[in-house]
DNA sequence: TAAAAATACTCCATAGGTATTTTAT
DNA sequence: ATAAAATACCTATGGAGTATTTTTA
């Protein structure tokens, strides 16, 4: 089961046939046929109710229905989370260190960071624990 | 975005690498390797930190984790729906008919139904539609 | 130097297409 | 007679594998 055919199953159920949806998707018609052929075999189910003319959803397929487009609409908003914060990643970061800390490591760990996330902008404090806790508290 | 590469991730995600995640999915390590990086190009963010040692969520990593984990158990209980109720589909069909309504359209219809359906029961009420109304509101 | 990720290829499964047949109105 | 689904067959994209190289702790 994969969003791509449970996108070709609702457009089927919306367009009320095979014909129809392939139109809409750019998909040839015997395509979308075996593939939906396919997830009917995968879940054991007759989806739809095939007249000539067109195609109607079963009792089971109307469920499917409601399954899928749950979990395309999810899919679908998370790819606009994505496409919405696009390709940068910018931010303060904010790191304290008592003297125990070690500074290669610390420095090392930016840098790599850095690399990745050209936009972070790093502040660092050194001092004592109490010192450190406290300025970090503040922001 | 496919589910079957949002799983992928996950297993990489659990797994903390890519040689573990592919041991537990019994796919090859380049594949996964390759499955990730189009999927971050596809979204265009990296996914993980990569050290030699290790792979580590990067923030939006993190929330592809969310999703993804929300998309794919929608996923699976969504299949289990499906196994659960078998290969059979049974129930009562009750149908209400005044004089009007074509019985030959009625009986084919039924026909096609049985063949898909086998352990579908029918009642069929015959008789004026107040008569019908009654019979089927009792039900 | 060892353990893991990345690359470079090769292969193949299957998604997708073209042509045709079947079916029911 | 027509409009749609199904079937048969072919093509090709990309998912997956093998072998190897690169990287860094």
């Amino acid at each position: 089961m994969e969003l791509r055919v449970l996108n070709y199953f609702l457009t089927v159920a919306r367009e009320g046939g095979l014909t129809g949806a392939s139109e809409v998707l750019h998909v040839t018609q015997p395509t979308m046929s075996r593939q939906i052929q396919e997830l009917e075999e995968e879940l054991g189910q007759k989806l739809f109710i095939r007249t000539t003319r067109s195609m109607v959803l079963t009792p089971e397929g109307m469920l499917l229905r409601k399954r899928a487009e749950e979990i395309l609409e999810m899919a679908e908003r998370t790819k606009s989370e994505f496409s919405a914060m696009g390709s940068t990643v910018a931010g303060d970061v904010l790191i304290g260190s008592g003297e125990t800390f070690a500074l290669k490591q610390l420095t090392d760990l930016m840098a790599q960071i850095r690399e990745e996330y050209p936009g972070i902008h790093f502040q660092i404090y050194s001092g004592n624990a109490e010192e450190v806790a406290e300025r970090l508290e503040k922001v």
